[in-house]
Parts: structure tokens; sequence; C-alpha cells
DNA sequence: TAGTTATTTCATTTTTTATTGAAGCGCTTG
DNA sequence: CAAGCGCTTCAATAAAAAATGAAATAACTA
């Protein structure tokens, strides 16, 4: 026996399909630096709206609860692609989307990319010292390849400026 | 009262200090590329290592299981990060660590973000069409957003050839 | 200042992602 | 060609990450 499909889930309050693909594209974008589906999907939402819009307007329209709409807003805010904007006579703060998509770019380098190779070249420096008390065989190995990896995790930190500055225009 | 810390779990073959920042390296290195954790290990461990490893050998000295172990392997293999040599006597099959770093990058360039950009720019067309139906108030913001967009989604695809060349060498 | 409304925080729950290991496939070899 | 071994697969389980919402806090206002 079948069972009747579950009843297509009243939405909040339906999103356009301008809105939809505005919100999938961003959530896609997002994830790919790090950043979870509900900071996506915030600001897919802000991207595309002509006004500014408050938090409980977010939670209705992306029908997401208080506290992911509080911590994605934080989040937007801390990485400058959010800002609020002041609306006479209403207590509550009104947010609209930075159109600097390079700030993403920027924040992704310079808050993850950049510190990890710090970090992974200060263990190289690790991996070298440990490496010295090796016998001679195993350390030819250890010492080759460690230079090899340090060569390129310094091309490649030698490389963020230049992509800063490009990306940034 | 307090309760007794549980003994440090004995690891299968106990690693060397070398192995385990060499491992640690390579998993925050790997997860920045969306890369699984045991992947990193597997990888981290190959890279230290002056002789070829079996998968019976990652397992123990991993302490992971043989799915793990299996399916690490397949997905270092297909990025061109692992390649098997052959042992005279042995039926099982000798990993060692491709050296040449920039596969990674290359991998994660032309399968993720690559793809990305493209399915994005698609996007925007699909919302151009969307926007191109709306009172010319919000279809005025839309438009200048979506050009916006458009331009710095393309100014990135752009630079993937130079920056694919910048890492190969 | 008391009361009200907006927002943040965080312990709990839900969802998603990664790992495990037993079943089974295919090569090798005795 | 049967038995053993190495490896892959995948359903079940465990671990990690994200979302929820009630309680605490902060900000306003009457």
């Amino acid at each position: 026996m079948q069972v009747a499909p579950a009843p297509p889930e009243i939405k909040a309050d339906s999103l356009s399909a301008l809105e939809v693909e505005s919100i999938e594209l961003f959530i896609g974008f997002f994830k790919l630096i790090g950043l979870q589906k509900s900071v996506g999907e915030i600001y897919g939402l802000l991207f595309v709206s002509s006004r500014a819009l408050a938090m409980d307007d977010i939670m209705t329209r992306l029908g997401i609860s208080l506290g992911a709409a509080s911590q994605g807003l934080k989040v937007l805010r801390s990485v400058g692609a959010v800002k609020s904007v002041y609306m006479p006579g209403d207590r509550r703060d009104h947010y609209v989307a930075d159109l600097e998509l390079s700030k993403f770019a920027t924040a992704f380098i310079q808050d993850e990319l950049k510190p990890r190779l710090d970090r992974a070249l200060e263990r190289i420096g690790t991996m070298e010292s440990l490496a010295s008390g090796m016998p001679p065989e195993e350390r030819a190995t250890a010492d080759e390849r460690l230079e090899r990896l340090k060569h390129w995790l310094e091309r490649g930190e030698s490389m963020l400026p230049w992509l800063l500055k490009f990306l940034v225009k």
C-alpha cells in the first residue's frame, strides 16, 4: 500500500523565483569558503532585496529560527557583508547587503588561508629539527621532501598579496 | 570525587613525532580544499615515509578502518596525490606520495572552483530574465546588482588560468 | 523606572558527514 | 579449479556540524 506523499510544507512566506536563485547561488558560494547554509540564505535574500529587512522579516521569509538568523547576521556583519541602516520609527535593526563582493574573498584569505599557511610553515620548522636526528638514509628523504613542501608553501604565501590586490580591484 | 583520567589510548603502532607533525599539517591543508581527515592522515603518513606502504600498513599505523583506508587511497589516487609502486614478491599494492603538491590545488580549482563559478554565471542569466519582468523600481535595483555580481565572477574566472599556471610553476 | 520589545546566547535536538566492518568480488597460486 | 588473500562496496553506526528555541540580556519608551 502506497503512503500518500506528505503535503508540500507551507513556506512561511513564499519566495520569488529570483530570490530562490539568489539564495541558491550564495549558499553554494559561501559553502566554498566555509560558511554555513543559513548564512548564504540570508545574504542571498538581502542581495536581491530592494529594501532593508529586519531580523524577523528574514526569519519569516526564509523559515529559519531566531537563533540561526541572529548568528547568521553576526557572521555577515563580522565579514562586512551586511550593514544595518536606520529606519525612522522602527526600533528594529534593518539590514542591507554590502555589494562589495571582494570582502568575502578577502576575509577568507586573511582569516583562513593565511593563518593556515603560516601554521604549516611553522610545522615544517619543527619537522626539520626532528628530521635532523634521524639515520642518514631516512633523513635524506625527509629533508628533500620538507624542502620541497616549504618552497611550495612559500610560493603560495607570496602570491596572496597579489591575489588580494587583484580581487579588491 | 575525581574521576581518574582515561588511560591514554594505546595506538595501534605508535607514530613518530615527525609523522604526527606531517599528518596534522596535511589534515589541515586538505580540509581547506574539502577533503576529509582520513585522506589527510594517509597522505601525511606517506609524505614522510621513506618506503612504500601497503594498505594494511596504513590501517595499522593510523588506526583507521579498512574502509577508510581503501576510500582514502581511492580519493588520493583520483587526484594523483599518490601512486602505487610494484614490490617484488608481494601481492599487495604499495603506495608512495606524489610530491607534486600543485596537483591538489589544480584538482581543487578544476573540480570545485571552476564548476561553481560556471554554475553561478548560469544562474545570473536566469536571474536577469526573471528581473526583466519586475516593476521598474525593483528591476533597477536587481539589474544593477546582478551586473556587479556578474562582473566580479567573470573577473574571478579570468584569473583561474593564471592561477593554475602560477601554481604548476 | 517598570514594562515592553529586540537581540544574543547556549544547551539540546536535528541534520549532515565521515567511519566502520562484514559481505562479496576478482586475482593469484598451489 | 578451489582456497586464500587483497581490495572494494555499502548499509549501519558514530562523530561532527548546524539549527532550534527558551532563557538571559540589552535597548528602548511610556
